[in-house]
DNA sequence: ATGAAAGCGCTAACAT
DNA sequence: ATGTTAGCGCTTTCAT
């Protein structure tokens, strides 16, 4: 275990000062004559020096990383998501520190204030609970935050910027999808409507049959059990449970709207052992277009999320205003749906 | 923007100082009259104090962090993983610095230095690239390894624990409950084999039909081509193309083994497209039984590593070693893998 | 049982 | 263009 090698022991080599070598590290070139600069140069090379950035950080206040908060990345689709992310954060500069926090508040609260003890000036949100509240002491501390598939509230534009996709719109068009083959009887299944992006889904939902002039049946809007701390773990489960319940009433609904692919690869899995063929008998749609939507029988029908546009889009804006690029407040870009049609919607036998 | 609130704050606020408090933060009781714990502990709370945790670090030279690398959190297993290895690290008071390192070693060589200046003491290991001598220096100076997923050759014992499943084994009894079935043509399709893991899965393959007195056909080892900093994004892709290959061919295999799950979904979905049926024409053997294995039609009979243990016992063994309680150099905790016979498999029809 | 003071390694005035 | 020096907030001897 060697001892670590410091500035000092730099300017002691270089013989110069640690101001210079300071100057150095930090770009300052036009401070430095060629000579020394290469003496400086010849001598971190030596010595192998590389900055402790713990003790650049103690002193700056801040360091290269930003938080990024998600439901679980066991969801293939935060699990995307957070790679992008990465990447993108990686091009300029910066590490990412992932918290898994399953969509509880408290585990946010502290994730979100541990981050900012450690420095970390910005954090990207990807989980988006109805009440985010507890964020807002941490935002006027100077906490930039980027939500993530969350449309804000008009308080809350002051506050934070945001990425997503409008899903209201996207479950409509959904929803439309499946009204336009002839469904009438369409259920929407989901967990616990506990966040923004969700309850943005069911409303689209219920826009597009009431636009329809569909009779509403509160009993088709299937919503599972709140687990707490559970992450997405559960959402294929789920969505087995809801297709049991669903396809084993009387009146069973001739098509389902789900509120993300995991729930639809739930209700595949359900309807299978119920002897339920899709989309002969079912038709389902999805939300998110993840990977395996498209190599699951029948591929899947849904409403795609472009990960990589709005990763990059997220990082974008959270650097930006890290780093003072961007000082209007409260943006909020939010990029189309698109519905792929694939082979999991049919017009209904009857 | 608050001023940040200092020890000095506490200190002078409760009458005593810095060092009593730093004291009685660090929980050094016996050192502490009760008056002054509880003028202190009031002085913290009335001035809201949280201490600075990089200071700390600066001090101390390390931080409650371990890093964890993999290949690509887009993969489910990783991302089961990843998330169990966060909930197990937290339980102890950890966070986890995550790094999709994409199999690429400059840029887990890179992910593990930058670690290790940030105060980062031990390093969970999800990649199994073959070479990891580059860890070697890292070692050497004092950074904790636990590999995962990957078996240790001897000299690297001494340097490194590890975790895994018996992958060897794990593909021997795959492709053996295949040879059972009746099959003879089988073949083996993986990514590039770069990694020990992929590397041990393979001779299980070969060991298996050897053992069986079956002819090696080298032309039934499919391996994708390398694609650099790519992850896992296309493995599926991958294994639909392994499919197209190993199916168009004159004397097709009646049996494929599958790396992992998601190239066996490739091969889902490339059979799929050729109008070869499942387990009728082609039976699959996937491996890691992510939780899609189970819902995908038909269920993929699949090859279970126990990811909830393996993160456990991961993050046991580095913590134990990073706190001193574990001397013994280079354990290998190697779990027994487990065939899950699902749909996906049947007797040959020819 | 408590306090004073010397750093941890770096940055950034300020001085030269 | 380069050097001197005072911290950043904390921990940890060493005194008392």
């Amino acid at each position: 275990m060697k001892e670590r090698v410091t500035i000092v022991d730099v300017a002691r080599r270089a013989g110069v000062s640690v101001s210079t070598v300071s100057n150095y590290l930090n770009g300052r070139m036009n401070l430095i004559k060629d000579k020394t600069r290469n003496r400086i140069k010849q001598a971190i090379e030596e010595l192998n020096y590389r900055p402790n950035p713990v003790a650049r950080q103690l002193k700056t206040g801040s360091a290269p990383f930003i938080g990024l908060v998600v439901p679980s990345v066991a969801n293939p689709f935060y699990g995307t998501f957070a790679h992008h992310v990465e990447v993108e954060a990686a091009k300029r500069g910066f590490h990412v520190l992932l918290g898994n926090c399953c969509r509880d508040p408290e585990r946010e609260r502290e994730f979100a204030e541990e981050l900012v003890a450690y420095g970390v000036r910005g954090i990207v949100f990807g989980s988006s609970l109805a009440d985010i509240s507890y964020l807002s002491d941490l935002a006027k501390e100077g906490l930039c935050l980027v939500t993530f598939d969350r449309s804000l509230t008009n308080s809350e534009h002051v506050q934070f910027d945001g990425v997503g996709v409008d899903n209201r719109q996207g479950v409509y068009i959904a929803t439309r999808h499946l009204l336009g083959l002839g469904h009438r009887r369409i259920a929407f299944v989901s967990g616990s409507i506990r966040t923004v992006n969700r309850l943005d889904r069911l409303t689209g939902y219920e826009q597009a049959l009431r636009d329809a002039g569909v009779e509403e049946d509160p009993s088709l809007i299937w919503q599972g059990e709140t687990v707490e701390g559970f992450g997405d773990f559960n959402a294929i489960q789920l969505g087995k449970q809801a297709a049991y319940q669903l396809l084993t009433r009387s009146e069973r609904p001739t098509g389902i709207v789900t509120v993300n692919d995991m729930f639809a690869l739930g209700v595949y899995a359900g309807a299978k052992e119920l002897g339920v063929s899709i989309p002969q008998d079912l038709s389902v749609v999805g939300f998110d277009d993840i990977e395996l939507a498209e190599i699951v029988e029948p591929p899947l029908t849904t409403v795609r999320q472009p990960i990589p546009l709005l990763a990059s889009k997220a990082v974008e804006l959270l650097l930006n205003r890290l780093e003072g690029k961007e000082v209007r407040e409260g943006q909020y870009y939010m990029f189309p749906p698109e519905l792929i049609v694939r082979r999991s919607t049919a017009e209904p036998k009857y």
